[in-house]
DNA sequence: GCTCCTATTTGACAAATGTCAAATAATGGA
DNA sequence: TCCATTATTTGACATTTGTCAAATAGGAGC
């Protein structure tokens, strides 16, 4: 993991975006972020974060991508995946400080802005109103965690594979099938022959 | 849905105790709670919100038990069930305005506190340090759904039931087996097996 | 275009869970 | 206590998905 690289402008002003979306921020808070925020390298397969870890940070996906996953026995079970222009962290670890239960990965070649819980804390005592942002973040991430535990909890493969094309065709043509089938619940060889199916019926 | 009763003094002491866990809150906010909550009783199978319908509150349960559950073709999926002290909403229909997804049902006859949306966002703007008790208990309202997202994903449903039992265990003899059985994203009858295993080897 | 390596598909079969029907157990009134 | 109703368990069998091994397809580098 590289750090401390010169962060391309149009990174944080990407970061600046997103925030900007709950609500309009002062130039204070964006300046904070540029004298907080430190630069992420990651090649593709490389962990962002180990399971046993505590995970100290925020983290804002810049380009690449990047999942999510818990070890059952020897395999993965893939939570979430992410790219560009969205936020990832392991919120159980975060504010307790407690070792996380995930995994992060990134599968590209992926650069991400981090914060450490540490400064955004500092962020959130300077500038109260920012609490408003994170609220709304954390509220817009829970919706999110709903709507990939709804995946895990349908019974079938090919509706989850359907819900899957609908509700995350950006993913649906870039990222490796063994991930989509980890995240989907299902093995590889399942997903392989409803998609099979699928095209059939075209 | 019977409402507009008076309540008791110690349901609002109840909810004050179960906010100030995440910072103290000045008298004036226990004011408002005053103010702005309404009881809402519900006898047992009575639902407490319809998907398609719009929730606009947040409850607190004072007395009994709800779940929420997601209808896939004739069939339920219980994406969780709450017992007293515990805060219950539809976190994807409140700030959207939008149609929830889920049901809400009372298991239990049940008391609830309820606040309204719009009463909400009044003490959101009146008391701005009421963002961060809403930030840290959205939080933990996020690793809640981690945890039960996290039984959905298992794929054994021993291993399902044995989670259940060490991180529920104060359900385990109160809620019907089958709601566990839909909450563990398995039938009633694997469930019962399931149990039988277990009941033989101890 | 060729080669190597990885991703994806396919097939045969095993294992887990679901389904449906029925039996038994538990519970709450009269 | 007995009855009626509901909850839970059990059995036989169907279905879905997983497993393992192998074949094919696709891509990157030469």
């Amino acid at each position: 993991m590289n750090k401390n690289h010169r962060i391309p402008y149009h990174y944080l002003n990407h970061l600046e975006q997103s925030l900007n979306v709950f609500q309009p921020h002062p130039p204070a808070v964006t300046k904070f972020f540029g004298d907080h925020v430190h630069l992420v390298r990651l090649t593709r397969d490389q962990l962002l974060l180990e399971a046993g870890q505590v995970c100290g940070h925020y983290y804002f996906i810049c380009k690449g991508a990047v999942r999510g996953f818990i070890k059952e026995g020897r395999k993965d079970i893939t939570t979430w995946i992410s790219v560009e222009n969205e936020m990832v962290t392991s919120i159980s670890s975060l504010d307790l400080s407690r070792p996380a239960f995930e995994n992060m990965q990134a599968i590209e070649d992926t650069d991400l802005l981090a914060m450490s819980n540490k400064d955004l804390n500092l962020l959130y005592d300077t500038f109260p109103s920012f609490n408003i942002t994170g609220r709304l973040l954390l509220q817009q991430y829970y919706r999110d965690a709903e709507g990939r535990a709804y995946i895990s909890r349908l019974r079938n493969a090919e509706t989850k594979y359907r819900y899957f094309l609908s509700h995350y065709n950006h993913l649906s043509n870039r990222i490796q099938l063994k991930y989509i089938a980890s995240f989907l619940g299902i093995t590889l060889e399942t997903l392989s022959r409803v998609r099979r199916k699928l095209s059939v019926q075209k």
